[in-house]
DNA sequence: TGCCAGTTGTTGCGATTGCAACTACATAGT
DNA sequence: ACTATGTAGTTGCAATCGCAACAACTGGCA
């Protein structure tokens, strides 16, 4: 590894970071507008909305969200306080917690989805054609799946 | 605008946002495990150490680094108490001031810069070819012009 | 000159994040 | 059963962020 970087590879990075930051201001601010609560909170509706049960180990919510733990668990404390999702112990495991969706949680994912939905095709989707976005998603993919 | 979105959008965005953020959390683990600071703070010493006579309005460098404006004064802050940049005021404008890099900052950002290519050579330019780079920059561009 | 809208940058304060330490439980080895 | 090691999730505390309000100044206009 550590092979010389190339030019080209500095300016993808660079217009990677940049884009993408532009990018996720760009949505927040139109899910605030919307009066829509952050990304972060739709990331776990959806993601409970679609497990079965509709519910989650904290573990397992957390590798797919990427988040760290500390911060899954306060998100998760807001979220419930809101009550949007609920903790219910897990009957195998006495240490650890199911996150489960509730009624106002799906109600909750539904009402972003379009707005959500609008704002990527707005700053995101509308730019690019279908080619781009396949080869985009495959360029990308090479990123997930390494390792390194 | 709002036309539908494509699966292929939806699944290209999603993979933008999770593949972003894997990589953000590789390279702020490199540096931080290389004891040196996070990587806005490179940001900082790369834009000044570029700009002419190192030094930059703090509202241009605002706008480079999509930062807001709150966020990058309490910023300067703390890189001006590790002696990194310090402010200078504008002769024309009273208001204003500028941030002038000092040579304790040239010197972290050539300290920094080795750490973070091999970063971003290990975590990205590595799984990719000189087609993908360039192509990925290609695609990247056409969101950053879009005003929309 | 004197006023007023706009720009530049800072700050108080509450919300969120990051780190490290911690409690509680599980699992493996003896 | 008993200890050691690992896993799950939480929490105290300090650092950082986001918002809204603010002070200081500029530039245009009467």
């Amino acid at each position: 590894m550590a092979r010389k970087l190339s030019p080209a590879a500095v300016d993808a990075w660079a217009r990677l970071l940049r884009v993408e930051r532009k990018l996720l201001e760009a949505v927040e601010a139109d899910l605030k507008a919307a009066g829509l609560p952050p990304l972060v909170w739709y990331d776990v509706v959806l993601e409970l909305a679609r497990a079965p049960d509709g519910r989650l180990r904290h573990r397992d919510l957390q590798t797919r969200m990427l988040l760290a733990k500390y911060n899954l668990s306060r998100l998760i404390d807001r979220m419930a306080g809101d009550g949007l999702v609920a903790r219910v112990p897990v009957a195998e495991d006495a240490r650890g917690a199911y996150i489960a969706i509730t009624e106002a949680g799906r109600r909750l994912q539904r009402r972003m989805w379009p707005v959500y939905a609008r704002s990527i095709a707005r700053h995101f989707a509308q730019h690019l054609d279908h080619h781009d976005l396949v080869e985009l998603d495959r360029m990308l993919a090479k990123l997930t799946a390494a390792g390194g």
